[in-house]
DNA sequence: GCGACTTTGTTCCTGCGTTCACAAGCGGTT
DNA sequence: AACCGCTTGTGAACGCAGGAACAAAGTCGC
């Protein structure tokens, strides 16, 4: 008995796979209907050969001498995605980013909806948002419930981030896409990431120093 | 001739240190002196001996049996990532994304400055964000000269993003941060990095599904 | 029908990152 | 002064990601 294709895909092949497939749906709208791994992966901005041991991981999905089928392998890297049909997501905190995140049209095209915005404050509560209506918190359950909302995204600020975290989780939302800067815990079978911008500027700040530096050693 | 300690720091350590940092500044307002490495670790979400790790890349800056000490730590790792000192940054496209992180007070207390807000939309110019004021392109090149800012934003939208970051490199900027979804091509000498948000939606698409699928296929 | 060309899928290998585990060193205590 | 407990710093092993090279396979031209 043996499984002749391993269940898991590393994460960093994940992540490229959905870069991928923006690129397929940009290629598929243009008209086109097969690319080579060079182009798509020109496109992707990622080595050729990388991409080719990427889509392995999918099982045979090309054609030799010609390439792969444009709309097939889209269709495929979105059904191993779980992006196949739309996926509801609730937003917690709409303040500036969380504003910014719910208007945003280009989520809706990949395949997430909000179905639901949830602020603390009185005075954000009712204003509508990107087509929705911000709500207060305690119908967060109820919203969850009723969607079946899969995904939180978490803008509040820090401190209450982890109430937060505890409160999707409790209502059953099982991956948390979280804004604040503080790491946070989650209950067993609750993925969490974090987007950190200000770690992205210190490490280009780094690297920028770091360039300074070794074009000043080097020249021996 | 022997460099007792390599100068280079793998980028996922510094991606650590930062947040290392931003825990060590934490204890040091609440009027902490010292921190074990078991600590810190937890209140920045890694592992202890990985954390002692990334710290042994800055030499040895702890005392065995004690720890280390807050304010020597932070001050170290500060100027290892170059934020010793304020960085003057740029920000390209004031529209929901860029004006939510113009308003952000968290970059200036983690010692980043926007010292430039710049849009094509003739309706932006003049408005005023974050105590800066929005100007119109062509003033790029002057700002970043006057102010020599080292570090780019760009959160326009895409199709434009790959000109306005050869309008920052050509300006004198060395480091871009692109919050746009396309791969960006820089000169040599200019960091690139990106924040993709669809792909982390997708990335957390994945991983509740493939849960969903382990935990069917697993209980045998 | 056959050969040559193109492109995929895989294999090997090298280097990096992470984890565990332990020796070395320092402070406090008796 | 010597011992003991605690914490750091480092060495080794493991697993993973990335890149280059090669074989398999299919298509196009003749
Ligand atoms: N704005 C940025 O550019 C930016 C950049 C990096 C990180 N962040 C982080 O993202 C988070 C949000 O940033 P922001 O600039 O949008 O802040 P903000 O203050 O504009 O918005 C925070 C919102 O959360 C709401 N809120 C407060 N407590 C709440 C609670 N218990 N439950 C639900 N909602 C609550 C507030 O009413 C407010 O509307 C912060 O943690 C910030 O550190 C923001
Ligand atoms: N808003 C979000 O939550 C979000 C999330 C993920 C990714 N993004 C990406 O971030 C970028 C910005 O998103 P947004 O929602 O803020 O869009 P937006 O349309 O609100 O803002 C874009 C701004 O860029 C300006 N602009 C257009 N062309 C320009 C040019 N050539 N030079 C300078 N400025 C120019 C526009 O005038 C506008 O103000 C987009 O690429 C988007 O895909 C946004």
């Amino acid at each position: 008995m043996i499984q002749p294709r391993p269940r898991t895909i590393p994460e960093a092949t994940v992540a490229r796979l959905a870069v991928y497939l923006r690129a397929l749906s940009t290629f598929s709208e243009g008209g086109r209907s097969t690319v080579s791994s060079g182009d798509l992966a020109e496109a992707a901005g990622v080595n050729p050969a990388g991409l080719r041991k990427d889509l392995s991981h999918l099982g045979p999905c090309g054609v030799r001498g010609v390439g792969y089928e444009v709309r097939t392998l889209r269709d495929r890297i979105a059904r191993v995605l779980g992006v196949e049909r739309s996926r509801a997501c609730v937003l917690v905190g709409i303040g500036n980013l969380g504003s910014a995140l719910a208007d945003y049209a280009g989520f809706g095209s990949r395949g997430f909806e909000f179905v639901g915005l949830f602020d603390a404050a009185p005075a954000r509560i009712g204003q509508r948002i990107g087509g929705q209506t911000v709500r207060p918190l305690d119908q967060l359950a109820d919203v969850v419930a009723a969607t079946q909302a899969s995904i939180g995204v978490i803008t509040t600020p820090a401190d209450v981030a982890q109430s937060v975290c505890d409160r999707l989780a409790a209502a059953g939302v099982r991956s948390v896409l979280n804004f604040a800067p503080v790491p946070l815990v989650a209950p067993e079978g609750v993925d969490v990431r974090k987007v950190d911008l200000s770690v992205e500027l210190q490490v280009l700040a780094f690297l920028g120093q770091q360039r300074l530096v070794s074009a000043l050693g080097e020249p021996a």
